[in-house]
DNA sequence: TTTATTTACGCAAACGTTGCCGGTATCGTG
DNA sequence: CACGATACCGGCAACGTTTGCGTAAATAAA
């Protein structure tokens, strides 16, 4: 089955002209006379003529598409992100090449295989919970690949990036916690190789320090898939159930993670938040439906993505090579519902 | 910025070749002595060398990669239906450009633009709500693209068709409405342009029928956005808690239309299922945390991906033009929870 | 009328790759 | 020793497009 299209040569024959006057017609030269090139429009709106996007991309050296590498589509924070990549690319003439690593390495690794074959002009990316080498990545912007990481950043990879500031939100919640008179607040993270989650334990250890609270190893748990393995969270909700000294509030430091704690916790009969109280990052607008309604640090997902697609587009089309990279951190939005306080 | 990546003629010029030897070379041909395919293989690893598929594109005619377009990836029956394709195509060496018209005419029409002025060798799409006409579509089907439709479907395009039997699936959820006592049973529906809202408006008042019950057109509202906008849904919803029967149970016939109702509903206070009972379609797996928790209709939105996928790429791949397609009707699941019942 | 300038177009190369058609050694066979 | 066979490799064209350069005809200037 063949799908063939009309060329500039197809134009060039029907009008006994040549394909160099037929492409400067078409993009308006003063060259060719006002007679030719009406005539070699209207055919070519005749025949339907598009210019085939591959030619020009050999020619030109770049595809005007950019890449997208995130964790999982499902996820409402990711696809809100995509959103707004999608709203700068569009508006400046760019395709966004959308990909979910599942948070596997082998398919981040064979993703970006893909993509960086020189069918991409630049890179964003929000690397995978699992993968802890990135020389790969490292190798690609190296080679002037141009590169912005967002949400899960790479530190030792000097481009743009752009995140929430989850510290400052998870120390926020924590405080929350605190002030509705928990006493012992347990935390559920991702991956221990991920920028989020030093930051967020951080703003964690910080709240319960700042407050006289002790920080106990124990309550702190890992999930090294990020939530996307149901049974990796169920194994960390019972083990803080376990302990002698149970939890009464838990705070979920990652979108999948929370959903999963308030299924589980639901499942098991235990009462949120009179039992235990939950706290979470999510950015689906679904959980003020959840009963009990769920708190959640929100982040600013939207404007994430236009800003990493802002700052890429600004990187491929700069002349001359970007030292100059800057880090964005956006403020999340802490929403207090009923699953944290009595 | 550049990102200048090694070619075949690097490999070339640096071992004094042909590029053609190369180029054989690197594909293991017969006429390419043992020593000389050594010598350049070894050097394309240490260049790092990697074939431009835009070049590959160009002269094969293809680019390896199928387009989707779906209406939201927020979605998660979308969501889903994009890792049932992933699947497939990954597994055969296709690569998957997803994109999202947000039921918007102009927005499908811009992406087909780009999909398909040869970037892709086949299309998976699931038409925006908004749209009517089908003209180009079905150009580019007549045309000799090979094109798929999952969900919602184009009737007067003969090809491979992937839905649920949205019928039978609307019939059998209202019937348990019918069953369990309620007497007016009011649906709110997506665009009436689409496949999927005829087949499950006829599945609503067959049911009625077949029961005896009258068919009130006054119970039957549109969202011609299909709840995208949020207020076509409180529109529709008020305007039927406005009837002076008012009804006493809704129906959702699609997913973003359902989890929004159920907003609405308990914004208004309105308890459900006490003041009115609701079931309507949704793939997402939150629904079960609502309060309360929410009947569903649930496609099997993985399986029709993979369908979908596995069509399309047997159209790719077949030498002589199909005539024989197929219209695939996978059986959705009804999911009764508390919402549908007293 | 001759010369200079403009107008309007064609030719060919290039982007990276493959495949057809050659060609030149080297080898084996008679 | 002559011949064909084989092994190994290069040249060229092509995919569709753009662009620098060349050039003929038409027009303007001298």
């Amino acid at each position: 089955m063949k799908f063939e299209a009309a060329t500039i040569k197809d134009i060039a024959k029907a009008l006994g002209l040549s394909t160099s006057t037929v492409s400067r017609a078409l993009r308006d030269s003063y060259e060719i006379s006002e007679a030719t090139k009406k005539k070699i429009k209207d055919y070519a709106v005749q025949i339907n003529y598009r210019p085939n996007p591959v030619a020009l991309s050999l020619k030109e050296k770049r595809t005007l598409s950019i890449g997208v590498v995130v964790a999982e589509i499902a996820n409402t924070f990711f696809s809100q992100v995509i959103n707004g990549i999608e709203s700068i690319a569009y508006a400046n003439g760019y395709n966004v090449i959308i990909t979910q690593s599942k948070e596997s390495v082998e398919k981040e690794q064979m993703i970006l295989e893909y993509l960086t074959s020189r069918s991409i002009d630049g890179l964003i990316i929000s690397v995978a919970a699992e993968t802890k080498d990135f020389g790969n990545l490292k190798q690609l912007h190296e080679k002037g690949l141009p590169i912005v990481f967002f949400d899960r950043v790479v530190e030792d990879i000097d481009t743009h990036k752009v995140v929430t500031d989850n510290k400052t939100g998870v120390y926020r919640a924590t405080e929350h916690l605190i002030k509705n008179n928990y006493k012992r607040i347990a935390a559920i993270a991702n991956n221990a190789n991920l920028s989020i989650t030093r930051d967020r334990l951080a703003g964690f250890q910080k709240a319960l320090a700042d407050h006289n609270r002790p920080i106990n190893e124990d309550y702190i748990k890992y999930c090294d898939h990020g939530g996307l393995i149901i049974e990796e969270v169920e194994k960390a909700v019972e083990s803080l159930l376990a302990l002698k000294k149970r939890p009464d509030a838990l705070i979920l430091l990652a979108d999948k993670i929370t959903t999963e704690t308030f299924g589980i916790l639901r499942e098991k009969n235990i009462k949120i938040p009179r039992d235990i109280a939950i706290i979470g990052f999510n950015n689906s607008n679904y959980t003020v439906l959840f009963s009990p309604s769920l708190s959640v640090i929100s982040q600013p997902a939207f404007e994430m993505g236009e800003k990493a697609a802002g700052l890429l587009l600004h990187l491929i089309e700069s002349k001359r090579a970007v030292t100059d990279f800057q880090q964005e951190c956006l403020s999340p939005d802490i929403i207090i519902r009923e699953s944290s306080q009595k």
